[in-house]
DNA sequence: GCATGATCATGC
DNA sequence: GCATGATCATGC
């Protein structure tokens, strides 16, 4: 069957939606366990009858469309997410540089996607997931900017030999994913004699997450860069001139100017700062699109005068039993700093506290970061290591006195651990405790970036 | 001054 | 009720 317009693909494909794979599944791909079929091929064979194939052109070539099928989520809290990046073609390095970014493997394949959203559901049969939400999706001019500009970012990387250096914190929306059964699949790469792991391009899930988010429930983002600014300047330097006008200001000074009253104790304050120095204020920053799109959180450092923050980083509180249930490469942990991009809004004390109580709070600067690959792959992992190690062989959770006080102490990776993150209690109060997998029960823990870590990602600031 | 444990306040 | 960000308190 041609499609001969892409309203009547669109039709056929809009009649999926509510269907199951296994109502779809004529060839019996997903009951026979010797054949491998993917979702996404049961789609194009059974459903829209073509040949399942792996070219470069699009699936709907007459149409220049690509067909991808792809899971959503529920999470704990309700709320919608895609489950995955949305994996798009191998990244052939030797090529790949020849091209502009119009005339890209990249462009010439995917310019226009038919997303098939289908509803993933932990314990089930892949025959009883839903397809929900056929939708043709086009970028968004926006978008498209950023995207050109990952795109030159990975190529640049290409360029100059390092294309065994990609990582998926480079970019902001398109990323090179690892693609392959291991680590040991490698490619050449047209600059350096180094194999580089294979990579795909993707688009990133919590870019999925947004479009999931749009299409099925209707959610709005606001944006706060433009295409004409895009088309001048990175979505980081964008970033950089919004912030660098208050660069010296008090927070005092800053909150006044931008018209958000001061109030320290608001857990929304420096949030509201940000959103209004943007240009959208009342904006919660879980709202705003390029955020969302790319996973850039923030965080505050509040520097000392001696360049070093009086307190580490603290991060979510660890879910042991997830923690010692994965493996390290598919581990929360890794992921986490892996796909998180950090908005780090740096203030300076310019006093010390016993030079003045009232200290003031001066704007320093910020800084886009994600944690670099090695670091994750070294010192991250021997926490996720030690903590494996030690629920496994159990904790020594003692309990000494200290004043008139009983406290909880235990032999979690510390602060000289390895110089980068260690392990603290973080509870609401004494009794707030979790049990371990292996029985124990301890007061709830947290994993933390050392203050001299942090004094050191933000020294160039 | 730093390391480690404890816990507060806010906001959903 | 709980997660999160922030910061306090004690001991070396």
């Amino acid at each position: 069957m041609i499609y001969l317009t892409t309203d009547e693909l669109m039709e056929k494909a809009k009649a999926a939606e509510g269907k199951t794979f296994g109502q779809i599944d004529l060839t019996n791909r997903l009951g026979n366990i010797s054949s491998k079929g993917g979702l996404g091929q049961v789609i194009e064979e059974s459903y829209f009858g073509y040949k399942v194939n792996s070219e470069a052109r699009p699936d709907f070539d007459e149409l220049n469309v690509e067909l991808k099928v792809t899971p959503i989520k529920q999470n704990k809290n309700g709320t919608l997410s895609a489950k995955e990046r949305l994996v798009l073609n191998i990244i052939n390095y030797m090529e790949e540089v020849n091209f502009h970014f119009y005339n890209s493997s990249f462009w010439r394949k995917n310019e226009k996607l038919l997303l098939m959203f289908y509803e993933w559901k932990k314990g089930i049969d892949r025959k009883d997931y839903k397809i929900v939400k056929s939708v043709l999706f086009t970028y968004p001019e926006e978008d498209l900017e950023i995207i050109k500009q990952d795109w030159e970012t990975i190529i640049s990387k290409v360029r100059q030999g390092k294309a065994h250096e990609l990582s998926e914190g480079d970019t902001n929306y398109l990323g090179a994913c690892t693609k392959g059964s291991n680590k040991k699949q490698v490619r050449a790469q047209p600059f350096s004699n180094e194999p580089a792991m294979q990579r795909a391009f993707s688009l990133k899930q919590s870019y999925m997450t947004t479009l999931v988010r749009k299409y099925i429930k209707n959610e709005q983002l606001v944006k706060f860069a433009n295409t004409s600014e895009l088309k001048q300047k990175s979505l980081e330097q964008i970033l950089q001139d919004k912030f660098a006008p208050y660069i010296n200001q008090t927070l005092k000074e800053i909150a006044s100017t931008v018209g958000v009253t001061y109030n320290t104790n608001s857990k929304s304050f420096v949030p509201s700062i940000i959103s209004a120095l943007l240009g959208i204020k009342g904006t919660r920053l879980d709202n705003i699109e390029e955020f969302a799109k790319a996973n850039i959180q923030f965080k505050t450092i509040r520097l000392e005068p001696n360049g070093k923050p009086k307190e580490s980083m603290s991060f979510e509180n660890i879910d042991f039993d997830q923690w010692t249930s994965e493996s390290w490469d598919d581990s929360y942990i890794r992921n986490r700093f892996l796909e998180t991009k950090f908005l780090l809004v740096v203030f300076e004390y310019k006093e010390t506290a016993k030079e003045n109580p009232h200290r003031a709070l001066y704007f320093k600067g910020i800084k886009l970061w994600n944690m670099p690959t090695p670091i994750i792959e070294k010192e991250v992992k021997e926490v996720w290591q030690e903590i494996n190690n030690k629920i496994r062989d159990g904790i020594e959770i003692d309990y000494v006195k200290r004043g008139n006080k009983m406290v909880e102490t235990n032999n979690l990776p510390k602060t000289k651990f390895n110089g980068i993150m260690h392990v603290r209690p973080k509870g609401a109060n004494g009794s707030d405790k979790v049990t371990l997998p292996n029985g124990q029960i301890i007061t709830k823990q947290c994993y933390w970036l050392n203050s001299s870590y942090i004094a050191n990602i933000v020294s160039d600031v």
